[in-house]
DNA sequence: GCAAAAAAGTTCGCCATCCGAACTTTGCCC
DNA sequence: GGGCAAAGTTCGGATGGCGAACTTTTTTGC
């Protein structure tokens, strides 16, 4: 096969800089399965030849986001700082934190604000509550969108004709036995979202946790992010949810879009 | 002035790719400030020509990182990803986040874990207790080593000449009355951490707001990164600090450097 | 409101940059 | 300890990316 992000393919033109896209594939390679990594393997892992491989990783090395022992590389926190540029140049993460620090505290339950980049929801914020979660999501982590409280507000937003679209090109994950992996089903799900201005995702990603979001909407109306609030089903009753918690969860959201 | 991105300068050498380089700065020429730019104005940021600016905007979008409307520009979420790949990368990062809830519930107080890039510490997780600081600092987010607890435990690692060395080449800025900036101050101040094992930086960042910083120990017996615990002077006296929250962080500590 | 000028955006010939086949070094197995 | 496979490095040459020059858009001045 040939490297998938030389110029054959991904832009088979003279705006595309192949040299970037392979730089990026070399930060990408590293996650908690590979957390340093020999020149070979970075070379195998992101589609490149050892000697392609050695000139980015060399490259990364002398601007300060790789390091190296001679034999193993690893990356530097310097590599955070790329994340941050999105973080910062994202009015609505940088002041979201104290909105739901305080609507956590409010309710007792753990708290998130996450964008849509489909087929995914990509969490932005979180405040956790007392009991630890079985999966402790850090910013930056991602969830399919159909099968998140979160994403289903979201997509809300968009007329039916994407929503078809995009379901159409998603394959969706039956995490629990929960979980609607149905277009049909999911669609339904979306429009009552946008009809009520919230979604529940009952238990779909995992058992014994529910979730409740509505969207954040920006100056002009457009729903830019999402807020939701985790909770255990045998703890918090759904009519509880929709009578206590729903409304100070859009008094969050509606604070969060006044200060944009 | 020549482009200080190119080989001319960052790397006169074959090992060097300057196109990862500038596509790199590109990403990094985003903030707060620059949340959604021109073509041109990336170019003027980043140090670029407009063809060469053009040429890596368009990569970046055909790469998902970047969206435009055909006139600005502005960073996808997808950007974090490439942060992330450094949280997933370090195992600590990964599993922290609990340890940082229980501590900060425990005492009530904000409480951080972040890691040395000399010469800045950068915060890799957060838990932010009841009160709003004024400034809330997102993951990613840096400040300078030598006027943080954290970062003073974390240099105390170091030889007594790597820090005079590291001392030397940075610039102290003076937050506020009590900031410490003569050298031979700060290295006593990291020296004291080193004997005691524990960092306080009382109101040298900000007025009203003291740290008190431990390590946290790798299975090598190396710091590999720092837990903080911050607090208000007039809220909690220095002796209760150090008699009654010094104790819980240090368990904090042991108990994230036994899940390593 | 229109011309002129400046700034922004785009093209394409050329050559420095980056590619990878070939070579050297390392380390593993019997 | 010698042979072999895998890892790491080199360097001649093709080609990907550079930027001067061009076109288009926006701003300025009257």
């Amino acid at each position: 096969m040939k490297n998938t992000l030389s110029s054959t393919f991904a832009g088979a033109n003279r705006e595309y800089v192949a040299s970037l896209a392979k730089g990026l594939a070399v930060i990408r390679c590293f996650d908690h399965q590979h957390t340093e990594m020999t020149l070979s393997e970075v070379a195998r892992l992101a589609n490149l030849t050892r000697a392609t491989a050695r000139r980015f990783l060399h490259t990364l090395h002398q601007l300060g986001y790789m390091e190296s022992d001679g034999k193993l590389y690893w990356l530097t926190p310097k590599v955070l700082d790329l994340g941050y540029s999105y973080l910062a140049s994202q009015p609505l993460i940088e002041r979201v934190q104290p909105y739901t620090k305080e609507l956590c505290d409010a309710i007792g339950e753990s708290c998130s604000v996450s964008v849509l980049d489909f087929p995914d929801v990509v969490y932005v914020a979180r405040t956790l509550s007392h009991q630890i979660m079985s999966v402790s999501l850090n910013v930056g982590a991602r969830l399919p969108a159909v099968t998140t409280s979160m994403g289903r507000v979201l997509l809300a937003a968009r007329g039916d004709e994407e929503i078809d679209e995009l379901l159409a090109k998603v394959s969706v994950e039956r995490f629990t036995k929960h979980t609607l992996v149905e277009p049909a089903q999911i669609k339904g799900e979306i429009q009552m979202a946008r009809k009520k201005g919230y979604a529940i995702c009952n238990q779909e990603l995992e058992i014994g946790l529910r979730s409740l979001a509505v969207p954040i909407r920006n100056r002009q109306g457009k729903a830019v992010a999402a807020i939701n609030v985790s909770s255990q089903p045998l703890k918090v009753s759904e009519s509880k949810l929709l009578k206590e918690i729903l409304p100070q969860l859009r008094e969050a959201a509606r604070k969060i879009s006044d200060a944009l």
